[in-house]
DNA sequence: GTCTATAAAATGATAGAC
DNA sequence: GTCTATCATTTTATAGAC
C-alpha cells in the first residue's frame, strides 16, 4: 500500500500541490537565494496566488524550512540505503558524490553556506535543527572510524574534516567549472571527489 | 613625499572618509552580505547621512564594487611584495595562507562565491573586472608551473585547481571552525592549508 | 481554499534648504 | 557637502468576497 493510498483524493491532492512548491522554492533558492527569493515568484511559478501559497505555508521562513528539510531527508535516505558493507570512507565518497551530483542536476541550494542570516533562522527551526543533528552523528562516526582505519588523516582534528567535508557539497568551486569549464558533469563529480580526498598537491607524507 | 601630501587638506578628509565608509561597507558585508546591507546600515555606521553616501558612491553597486577593489588590490599587493625566489607553490600557499589570515581577521567578505546575482553585478563592473583578470592571470601562471615542478597534481586540469584554489579562500569550513571548534586562528589557517594542498585522506598514488 | 485588493514596513535614491 | 524630509518601489503578510 503506498503512502498516499491512506489519504483521501482531496488530501493527496493536497500532498502533491505542496511537493509542486517546494519543487519550484528549491529552484528559486537556488537561482536566486534567500534574500532575493519572493513569495511572488513562488506563487507564480506555481501558478497559484499569493494567498493560497499562505495556506500551505505559513511564512517564508517555514516554506524555506520545509524545502530545506526534504534536501536533508533526501541525503538521510540515500545514506540509509547504502549497503552495509561498504567500508566508512567509501560510504562519505559516496554520500559527497551523491550530493554533488544532485547539485549538478539542479536540486540543491545549499543555503547553510549562504550567509550568517539564513544559518540563524534555520537554527531556529527545531525540526530542521533536529534532522541535521542527526545526520551530522551519523557522518560523525562515519569520519571516527575512517580516522581509526586510516582512510582519512587522523592528524587532523575531526571538526576539520567533517565541516570542509560539508563545505565541499556547496563548493563554489563546482559552479564556476560547470559554467567556465568544458568538463562534462561526471568528470567535474570525479575531480572535485579527488581534490576533497587527496588535495590539489602531490603529497608528501608527514 | 607620502601619496597624501599631494592632494589639499580637504581632499585628504575626502579621502579619508571615502576609506572609513569602505571600511564600514566591509564589515557589513562580512556580517550581513549584499542583500541585506542597507545604505542606511552604511551612513549610520560611518556616522554620516545617507545623502552624504551618495555623494561619495554614486548608487549601492558602485558602493559594493569600490570595497571589493581594495580587496582585490590588497591581495595584489601582497603577492607583487613577495620574494621573488620563492617557488610558485610557496606563493600559492602564501597568498591563500595571507587570505584566511584577513578573513579571519574580520576583513574579508569575498562576495564572489556568495549569489549569482552579486556575481553578475561585479561582472558589470569593469574597473573590478580587470583587477580581477590580471590576479587570475598570475595565479594561472603559477599553477601551471607548480603542476609542470610537479608540487600540485598535474593530473588535475588547471581550471579544476584554479577554482578550488579560490574557493578554499571563501570556504564556510572556516566560519564554522571560528565559531564552533576550540582551535585558535593559526591553528585553523594550518589545518586549512594542510586540506587545501593534501586532502583529507591519506593518500595513495595514481 | 482560491482569488482581488490592500495594508504595513523596509529600502534605494533624491529634492531642496542651508 | 551635509542635512531633513520625502518619493517610489518592492515585498511580506492579510482582509474579505466568493
Amino acid at each position: 500500500m503506498s503512502i498516499l493510498s491512506k489519504l483521501s483524493f482531496k488530501d493527496q491532492a493536497f500532498k502533491l500541490r505542496e511537493n509542486a512548491i517546494l519543487d519550484a522554492t528549491t529552484a528559486i533558492l537556488r537561482d536566486k537565494g534567500f534574500d532575493l527569493m519572493t513569495m511572488d515568484d513562488v506563487a507564480s511559478a506555481v501558478g497559484i496566488s499569493k494567498p493560497s501559497l499562505y495556506k500551505h505555508f505559513k511564512s517564508k521562513e517555514d516554506l524555506v524550512g520545509e524545502a530545506m528539510i526534504r534536501l536533508i531527508d533526501g541525503a538521510a535516505d540515500f545514506l540509509a540505503q547504502l549497503d552495509k558493507n561498504l567500508q566508512p570512507i567509501e560510504i562519505l565518497s559516496a554520500m559527497l558524490e551523491w550530493a554533488l551530483r544532485v547539485r549538478l542536476e539542479g536540486g540543491m541550494p545549499f543555503l547553510p553556506s549562504t550567509s550568517a542570516h539564513v544559518r540563524e533562522m534555520l537554527m531556529r527551526n527545531l525540526k530542521y535543527v533536529g534532522r541535521v543533528l542527526k545526520l551530522n552523528h551519523q557522518l560523525e562516526k562515519l569520519v571516527a572510524k575512517a580516522q581509526k582505519s586510516g582512510d582519512l588523516d587522523a592528524s587532523l582534528p575531526s571538526d576539520v574534516i567533517l565541516f570542509s567535508y560539508y563545505s565541499r557539497t556547496c563548493d563554489p568551486a563546482v559552479e564556476f567549472l560547470q559554467r567556465y569549464s568544458k568538463l562534462d558533469n561526471e568528470q567535474i563529480i570525479k575531480h572535485m571527489l579527488q581534490v576533497c580526498f587527496a588535495g590539489l598537491g602531490t603529497k608528501q607524507p608527514h
